[in-house]
RNA sequence: GCGGGUGUAGCUCAGUUGGUUAGAGCGCCUGGUUGUGGUUCAGGAGGUCGUGGGUUCAAUUCCCAUCACUCGCC
């Protein structure tokens, strides 16, 4: 037991089942276990837009995401520490994975500026100045109360402006994972192993494949609970991704979590599970939702706006078990309340097309039994 | 009844000192969105410039009449 801790942790991550590459497995928190593959719903501020917890949690959602950037700008971690953390704050009690930050000032901070020790940005509320370090990024995550711990990384862009710093940012991912772990281990030493929140680094590379293969090969190297594949969906192709992806499947350490960040197209979340990963996130299920875009059976999409729809008595999708299709609300009915800016009509639909990736995963799960 | 004002896209209005395909916002139609800048972004359709005359090479613009709406006064 003393030689393990010393040499690492305890696996966190239980591989069930294999089915060609599609990896059934259980992934162990302190707040119970996830079944994998997962998807798991974006709720970037502390919830899930538009959402109460007990309907998130009947699409089947088993864990969601908060945000370290977003929710150090407002309301702040010690606001939320004082109100009993993010899930007595947030009313949601399953696990919470907090993003660390580095992707948000990748894509949303402007003003920033990147050097060795960290990032700082303006508060785009106020211009104050802000920084954010990797050791920053850890006390901020357990401040809030998080389940599962993202790395801090540096992000690049993958459209054609940003691909020449690939290397300089894996590289600086790299030593930043070095202080995330330093400071996760310092901020969480007097933890009892079943209590400690998990650790997931972060591997980079771009889309130069013996770059990616050197950057998983160093975070899996590393004291982490699960490996996460970041600095994608950002700008390539999707056959570029894809291409990545597959060439990344039989690199991976079994025995750890793998967790693609970001990708949830329905197509690419098909294609992931099916070469290896076990987790995924991704804004577009909420976000096409609130902007009317459902999908259905198929991996085919609607647009509710549109004008055929609007004496349509159909549900979103007659095969969907979600709470919307069940309960008999009309795509007439969700196209009015799209056109006259309704908000229920956004949370009818984030129900439905978060059930659409829950379900695609539940069936892969079913592989199992 | 007298006097003033306004009639331009579905709506609210710009504009043209007379000169090619008359604009905006909203609405409408269609599409985009991949570790969430929640009311988003992009494209598109749509107008006999109230109606009828006149002047002019040319009128949505100037003149006359007329209709509608509106304000004020007897």
């Amino acid at each position: 037991m003393l030689m393990q801790m010393k040499q690492g942790r305890e696996p966190h991550f239980r591989l069930i089942k294999t089915d060609n590459n599609v990896r059934i497995g259980e992934l162990k928190t302190r707040l119970g276990n996830i079944s994998t593959p997962v998807f798991m719903p974006v709720g970037t501020r502390g919830a899930v837009k538009g959402l109460h917890p007990d309907q998130v949690k009947a699409t089947g959602a088993q864990i969601i995401l908060g945000n370290t950037y977003h929710l150090h700008l407002q309301p702040g971690e010690d606001n939320v520490r004082k109100l009993g953390g993010l899930h007595n704050f947030t009313r949601w009690d399953g696990p919470i994975l907090t993003d660390s930050g580095g992707f948000q000032v990748f894509s949303l901070a402007h003003m920033r500026k990147i050097t060795e020790e960290g990032v700082t940005f303006k508060d785009p509320r106020n211009g104050d100045m802000i920084s954010l370090t990797p050791e920053k990024s850890m006390q901020i995550q357990i401040d809030l109360g998080s389940d599962i711990i993202m790395a801090f990384d540096d992000v690049v862009s993958l459209d054609a402006s940003g691909r020449d710093r690939t290397l300089e940012a894996l590289e600086r991912t790299h030593r930043w994972l070095e202080r995330c772990i330093i400071e996760f281990k310092r901020l969480t030493s007097d933890m009892d192993e079943s209590e400690r929140p998990l650790f997931f680094g972060i591997a980079q590379g771009g889309l130069d494949k013996n770059l990616r293969k050197k950057s998983l090969e160093f975070v899996q190297s590393c004291d982490v609970d699960g490996v996460a594949i970041g600095g994608l969906s950002v700008g390539e192709t999707r056959q570029e991704m894809h291409e990545m992806l597959e060439y990344l499947q039989p690199l991976y350490d079994p025995t750890k979590a793998h967790y693609l960040m970001g990708v949830g197209d329905p197509i690419d979340f098909r294609f992931a599970i099916e070469h290896g990963i076990d987790m995924m996130d991704c804004v577009l299920a909420t976000r096409n939702a609130r902007h009317g875009t459902a999908w259905l059976t198929g991996d085919k999409k609607i647009h509710l706006t549109n004008k055929k729809y609007a004496d349509d008595d159909k549900p979103i999708d007659p095969l969907c078990d979600c709470a919307t299709c069940q309960d008999g609300f009309t795509r007439g009915f969700l196209r009015h309340q799209f056109k006259i800016k309704e908000s229920l009509a956004g949370s009818l639909a984030s129900i439905h097309n978060i059930r659409y990736l829950n379900k695609i995963a539940e069936d892969y799960r079913d592989l199992s039994s």
